[in-house]
DNA sequence: CGGAGCCTTGAGATTTATCAAGGGTAGTGG
DNA sequence: CCACTACCCTTGATAAATCTCAAGGCTCCG
């Protein structure tokens, strides 16, 4: 099963509830070309964004130039978790790759927290997960090395999408550059090129095209020091 | 003026919603040591928990021992943000100095935020304002050197105190050890001794004592490239 | 007076960055 | 179909930032 977005995945949600959300999700999309910016810095966005398709990512960039990826949105995602928002945007989005967003209204979803608790739950969840995740990327440039910074991104995001049922048993979809992957570890392209050529010598996943698999899953985990708890899928309903 | 709470202080609040939260957080208090953990990690919090005097950190452990500042929680903050949580949680919190904190229970708080609204958006202003903290700090591990990224964290807490109400002219109190900004950092307490010391002899800092006064604003927010934007001061009272 | 905790300093090792260049591949236009 | 460009990946050599190890000093407290 294929989620339409993090929303759908929480486990306490009603069918009603997955109705209502979709009705949200189709009144409104639009579809971005790679490498665009969705939300500005300073922005005050309209809509809550919500990824349907294709791959985007929260940064910062600095007056000179140096830029860091604060985290990716991947399909499902919600961009601007804020039913109340109405607040400047102190970083930015750009797409990755070709993205279909769905424009949510606030307002609407606001409405639609106040109507149901679970769905109210539902957005607080997802908050949760996504503190978490920005929690484990601090830890992650933080104290790991950059072998394992690496590692910790493959594992993150094959967790991600295999919540969303959108992995085929041990491979899945994996379109950053090099030159991405630099920018969300804190390393230089060059040094982030030799540190896959690491893994991939180990045996531990292999890469090329947009494809990541991973080739030994116990491995790479031990690597990264990873374990999904702050995913916290005890409360999401499994893809499989 | 001196805020309880971080909630205390986002502007839209009526001083009957100021006066709910003060019922709420002198319900049940309790006084912690200095080092000891508040949250263990894994543990189920049994209630939000908000800071009301000393400082506390968020922080994550690997199994072998390093261990990561998430974040620094000053009087006022919320520690389990969460009002209908009940998640294990996916990282620890502990004591720096003696701190005091209200237990509110989770019920407590989420039947206020249903009463009412202008509380609810104070929560989620609180998350927002959070989350940007936490993307600061991925900035500033991935992107800043070392000089720039303990300059950052004096920039922060000097203006997070500010906004409570907790600064004396340029002065504040700053209890974190040497060895504790560099867990914060991501470096060595070694080179963190070094860093403090250059920022001093260059005139931007004094730091003795428990007392951090900084000595030119400018010239510090400059070489951490700090804007305080992620703070997002412009919904909360000011304080002077 | 002794100990513990914290700060400071020095010297050498390691990780990662920087600079520079070459090669592969996919798409584009002639 | 071929040349050409753009983008990405790869490699090597050297430099810089930061870490590690080791030791000594200060201050507070019992």
């Amino acid at each position: 099963m294929r989620y339409r977005s993090r929303l759908h995945a929480f486990s306490e949600l009603t069918d009603a509830d997955r109705t209502a959300i979709d009705a949200l999700l189709d009144q409104r999309q639009r579809v971005i070309a790679p490498r665009r910016d969705v939300v500005a810095e300073g922005e005050v966005p309209r809509f809550v964004h919500v990824v349907l398709d294709g791959w985007a990512c929260r940064y910062r960039q600095l007056s000179d130039g140096r830029r860091q990826l604060l985290s990716l949105l991947l399909p499902g995602d919600l961009i601007d978790p804020y039913p109340q928002a109405v607040a400047r945007s102190d970083h930015a989005v750009g797409t990755i790759t070709t993205m279909t967003v769905a424009e949510v209204a606030p307002d609407a979803l606001a409405a639609l927290g106040r109507e149901s608790a679970t769905i109210a739950r539902a957005l607080w969840w997802n908050n949760h997960v996504a503190m978490g995740t920005q929690r484990e990327w601090i830890a992650s440039l933080g104290l790991r090395s950059a072998r394992e910074r690496i590692a910790l991104l493959f594992c993150e995001v094959y967790f991600r999408l295999r919540t969303s049922g959108r992995c085929m048993g041990r491979a899945c979809e994996f379109p950053l550059t090099q030159a991405d992957l630099a920018e969300a570890t804190g390393l230089t392209p060059v040094h982030v090129n030799r540190m896959v050529q690491e893994l991939r010598r180990d045996g531990l996943i292999a890469w090329g095209g947009r494809t990541l698999t991973i080739l030994d899953l116990d491995a790479l985990c031990g690597v990264a020091s990873f374990t999904p708890a702050y995913l916290h899928l005890d409360r999401a309903v499994s893809a499989g």
